[in-house]
RNA sequence: GCGCCCGUAGCUCAGUGGAUAGAGCAAUAGACUCCGGAUCUAUGAGCGCAGGUUCGACUCCUGCCGGGCGCACCA
């Protein structure tokens, strides 16, 4: 009738002897019930206890709040509860939140010291930083690297598609914005438990890289040498898209090279292939020196080549509820009806085309079928080669149209396809077709995850030499890859580069150029990356040169600098003291000051926010607790002398340094930027 | 025309219906012969407008205003 404690009941095995851990055993062991990380659900159904046997009320437990509370006084979590059940049990809330107190304080939940009633009706708990230092020391010495991981998503298998950057120019600020939420996303979800397979679209055989040979063909150009080739492409197919405006004609040859494209063993397909091939190397350059890396290549031609769309097409067709249209707009093509759907009913033409009446499959009909195999449903598979070892020591695949058979790829319970915000209604479409043919829970289970593009900011366009007009003051300029205005995301890497390389090298005299070069690359990882997680994701990215390049402030080198900072004091302590402190024994003092409770509870809630980005997909609110846990620092390192405090106070110090290092290196893997001893 | 997103301090951004709306940048004034000043402390200024729901609204609803993006038998 209550809630009950699955994680508190749940035997566990001893790995090594298999023998089954009894709960009052492995209470023993950890010392608490549960990890800390659950105290705000413990809270909830406690709560929802006591509204059961007090009040005979029954209240879902995601409609009781625990949250921090704006002001130090008020306790460190409270809940707002008594304010809402006044009205119903016509009562003051004051006295409510005392009963409901009393009976929370009778239930001694772990890691809380007292609860405490606040008017108008709040309810307080204050925690034990004793226990909860206990266990964050107890937890980060077992844990270590994984400190901070959960386990939510256990057994499940997500795949990400991100990255997805037409192969016939060089990447640019915009793709980045993608690859890095894509990258981050995939280690937040690796943290929270999921099996993670990351996996890169190449549209081989679309329209941007026709144009490329087009432009190719047409203009004949020389290719230097010295020049790289996604830079030179990126120039061509600027070049290419002026003539189509000056000679329209010129369009029918690319339509001649998709054609040629499509039916392959011809030169011009093998110039298409080249130049798709010698384009992806240059992005995966791009992306492995950012940390970004993938699990498979998806190549377009592959799906062609295998007839993906006419296997998909028998099987959409037998499911029955794919309608071949006798009449009307769409006599002759075969639709998925999407009417009835909320947010398609006022389209003009809300049904769905998917195979043309010339009998062509349109673009979303492929994607149907793309989809259907990323969840394994589709009843057929690519065939697979090894692409290359990445920078990381990881395979990369790549699908394949003969090969090896593997079935290892796709079969996943959710789909993530990580596309900027222009495209949701195409996205929509696809997940609604899904479940309108048939296909429910695969369509339930494709999340679009749109974000909104990147736009320049009026200096860094000027800067650019993007026309400016005077008298309309826009403030935020499109970049476009047909015009070639935008920011080269390699361009914005070597100019980080060059200036925390000046910056290190300002530092380390004693250090070689090269030792400069490599830790300014480091610090431009984590500039770059922070800038580009940092942002709720629906809003436009105004990019702007002087913020993207700043160290100060809310950016990854503060992030990294608060690490190094920790690791110099380390570095510092004596090595025989530093051998001798155990984190398991420590005396933690009883007059914790303000700065290293603060420090303490960050690095405490670590895994509740792996858990909360994971799960709703907020890679920014991750990178704030991060920032959070640096500011923390920051502020104990100001205020806390640890090498010259008092020799108990400096191994219990010692010892939440060694902790807040382990957290943030954690976080900052979390994020993919680089934690580095010195900076 | 229809739909989606955005509007919070001079600028860039946080803010699950709850207590005095928070950071960074920029500006100004400070920080001990002490673990690295890529740091810290202090100061000023803000929820686009108008209604509504609620004990309580930056948050939910409606209507405006301003900005961005979509709405193919294109990819």
């Amino acid at each position: 009738m209550f809630p009950s404690y699955n994680w508190i009941q749940v035997h566990t095995y001893d790995i090594i002897t298999g023998r089954c851990i009894p709960f009052e055993e492995e209470y023993r062991m950890e010392g608490n019930a549960y990890h800390f990380y659950e105290l705000e659900q413990v809270l909830r159904d406690l709560t929802g206890q006591s509204l059961n046997e007090l009040y005979d009320l029954t209240m879902p437990g995601d409609e009781i709040n625990w949250e921090t509370p704006p002001q130090l006084e008020f306790g460190d979590l409270s809940t707002p509860l008594p304010l809402r059940l006044a009205k119903v049990l016509r009562r003051a809330p004051v006295e409510i939140a005392r009963e409901i107190s009393a009976y929370l304080s009778s239930q001694k939940p772990a890691y809380v010291k007292e609860f405490t009633v606040t008017a108008p009706g709040y309810i307080n708990a204050w925690l034990d930083m004793q226990v909860l230092t206990r266990s964050v020391f107890d937890e980060i010495t077992v844990d270590k690297e994984k400190y901070g991981e959960v386990k939510v998503g256990k057994g499940k298998k997500i795949v990400i598609e991100h990255t997805n950057i037409n192969p016939n120019k060089a990447a640019h600020i915009g793709h980045l914005r993608n690859a890095c939420l894509g990258d981050t996303l995939a280690r937040l979800k690796r943290r929270a438990g999921y099996e993670v397979e990351v996996q890169n679209y190449i549209d081989d055989t679309g329209t941007a890289v026709a144009d490329v040979v087009v432009a190719m063909q047409e203009l004949a150009p020389e290719v230097p040498e010295n020049v790289r080739f996604d830079y030179f492409c990126w120039d061509l197919y600027a070049k290419i898209n002026q003539k189509y405006e000056d000679e329209p004609e010129l369009k029918d040859k690319r339509f001649e090279v998709l054609q040629l494209i499509e039916e392959g063993n011809n030169p011009t397909a093998e110039l298409a292939k080249n130049v798709a091939e010698k384009i992806v190397e240059c992005h995966l350059d791009t992306m492995w020196r950012l940390g970004i890396y993938y699990n498979l290549l998806n190549w377009e031609s592959d799906i062609v080549h295998l007839g993906f769309w006419n296997h998909a097409f028998e099987l959409l067709k037998s499911k029955g509820h794919l309608i071949y249209e006798e009449e009307g707009d769409n006599a002759g093509c075969w639709v998925v009806r999407l009417g009835h759907v909320p947010g398609f009913e006022n389209l003009e033409s809300p049904d769905k085309v998917l195979v043309r009446s010339n009998g062509t499959a349109t673009y979303t009909a492929k994607d149907i079928a793309y989809q259907l195999w990323k969840f394994g449903v589709l009843g057929k598979d690519f065939f697979y080669d090894r692409y290359c070892l990445q920078p990381n020591g990881t395979v990369l695949w790549s699908t394949s149209s003969e090969g090896t058979k593997m079935d290892r790829f796709g079969r996943a319970s959710q789909v993530i396809n990580v596309i900027d915000q222009r495209q949701s209604y195409l996205q929509d479409v696809l997940r609604f077709s899904l479940i309108e043919l048939g296909f429910e829970q695969e369509g339930e289970n494709s999340i679009h995850f749109g974000y909104e593009v990147v736009a320049l900011s009026p200096k860094t366009a000027q800067e650019l030499g993007v026309p400016i007009d005077e008298d309309d003051e826009k403030s935020v300029y499109a970049m476009s890859g047909r015009k070639g205005i935008g920011v080269k995301a390699d361009d914005l890497m070597e100019r980080i580069i060059e200036h925390t390389t000046a910056e290190v090298a300002k530092r380390h005299a004693e250090m070689s150029p090269e030792e400069h070069r490599k830790l300014g690359l480091d610090i431009a990882i984590g500039a770059v990356r922070y800038y580009m997680v940092r942002f709720n994701i629906s809003s436009v990215l105004v990019f702007d040169f002087d913020e993207a390049l700043s160290m100060q402030g809310n950016t990854g080198p503060y992030l990294q600098y608060a690490y190094a900072r920790s690791a110099n004091i380390l570095g510092r302590v004596d090595r025989e003291i530093l051998d001798d402190i155990d984190l398991r024994t420590v005396a933690v003092p009883e007059d914790l000051t303000e700065e290293e409770k603060k420090l303490i509870r960050l690095i405490a809630e670590l895994p509740a926010a792996t858990e909360k980005a994971a799960e709703t997909l907020q890679s920014s609110a991750f990178a704030e607790h991060t920032y959070k846990l640096a500011t923390a620092f920051m502020n104990f390192y100001e205020t806390s002398p640890v090498l010259t405090a008092p020799p108990a106070r400096m191994r219990f110090r010692v010892a939440l340094v060694i902790s807040f290092k382990q957290a943030m290196n954690n976080a900052l893997t979390t994020l993919g930027i680089p934690a580095l001893p010195r900076m």
